[in-house]
DNA sequence: CCCGACGTTAAGACTCCCGTAAGGTTCGAG
DNA sequence: CTCGAACCTTACGGGAGTCTTAACGTCGGG
């Protein structure tokens, strides 16, 4: 497939700094300057779409909304200002990304990459995740031994993981995702969680592994 | 995108002659004059940031120390002095090059260029030195023997050398980033850290290099 | 009312990490 | 070359972080 990269942008300085690093990089850009023009184009023709937030003609909110409809895209939205409420209505709307100006090209560049990196995990009902597989919508994991019953609570330990699979996730993160938030849950009772876990797991608990003074990660077994 | 630059500079000839230089060269200079002015100021602002030690209000040093606090941006320093004790001091604080006055303000041009020429690493989740590849999201690092474990310390400091890839590190800017703050730190300790990371590293640790008087430096075996 | 399922707490064992001390080595100035 | 400062390495003990087991409390269904 092509490396088409479509960049809605307006501003034609950094439009054409971004066109020469991603040129550079390999990449094919189709530089649009206008909100308007970009309307017509079908989002399935790239492989990224970065897009500016500020645009004459059609704002880029709108021009977010009508690709997510029509394609699973990774969108990666560009902003003059790092206002919080945008960000997370971009990212509520299915953007893949955020970066807010200045940057430099090369940053854009990496993001660009990590999107293309990352297989797409919104929407998504099961991940797998070496041999465990996790059915969100069915509440249900499957390993090498057969599917196991587990507790709501660790179900959710398990999801979360699942989710960010390969990365560390802190304790913290699980505490709030998997506990009860009305206890002041002792720190320790996630280990609890962790041990029972991972006799659950049986021998897919060598997926799960400890990062020391972090959390954990669950990752495919290499 | 913008192509700010801060210039912290109190003497008006001189002052007026880098704006001018700059501007020419098609960056947008912001030039303030005092020191207690530019402590308000955003470092993640500005591309680069070119400071004067001697300045009236706060120290150069001060702004230098408070500005990497907060931020990796690229500072280089003027100096009206070759004063060796200044210089070395600068760098440990984590400056990026240092002027000597009296300077043209083309050479002052060229060093900026080349700080600009590296690449920005803030943001992006992999990086990539030589054969270590340091993976800040999974907190992994992988090297030309496999991934290796790295204790919460001794990751603290690679993230570190990693980011400033290519730059000398100073010691106390490994200290503050890697260690506990409550221990009163003995200055040897950083030493056993090394040392330990190094014998992880295996035939990796080669790229790790010391330097004399300022701290590490972690940079591609070329 | 009893019982099972579940979340939480407590306590001890265990692993692993970090700072320190001590002695050796390398560097660079004079 | 000599000397002192900066740096490297090793070994060790205290302590933080984690694992496991064994209870206790709660809730809901039979």
């Amino acid at each position: 497939m092509s490396n088409r990269i479509l960049l809605v942008e307006d501003d034609l300085a950094l439009g054409q700094q971004v066109v020469d690093t991603l040129s550079q990089a390999g990449f094919d850009p189709h530089w649009v300057q206008d909100g308007d023009a970009a309307r017509g184009l079908e989002p399935d023709d790239y492989r990224v779409i970065v897009l500016d937030l500020m645009l004459p003609g059609t704002y880029g909110m709108d021009l977010l909304k009508r690709y997510r409809v029509k394609s699973e895209v990774p969108v990666l939205i560009l902003s003059a200002r790092d206002d919080t409420a945008d960000k997370i209505r971009a990212l509520k709307l299915g953007a893949d990304d955020y970066v807010t100006k200045p940057f430099f090209p090369e940053e854009l560049l990496a993001r660009i990459q990590a999107c293309l990196r990352r297989p797409n995990l919104v929407g998504t009902e099961r991940i797998v995740v070496g041999t465990i597989q996790v059915d969100l919508k069915r509440r249900e994991v499957i390993t090498t031994e057969g599917a196991l019953s587990l507790t709501p609570v660790e179900f959710e330990i398990l999801a979360l993981l699942a989710r960010r699979k390969g990365s560390a996730v802190a304790r913290d993160a699980l505490v709030d995702a998997a506990l009860d938030p009305s206890h002041d849950a002792s720190r320790r009772t996630l280990d609890v969680h962790m041990s029972r876990l991972r006799s659950k797991l049986g021998s897919d608990a060598a997926q799960l592994e400890t990062v020391w003074g972090i959390g954990y990660r669950l990752s495919e077994g290499s």
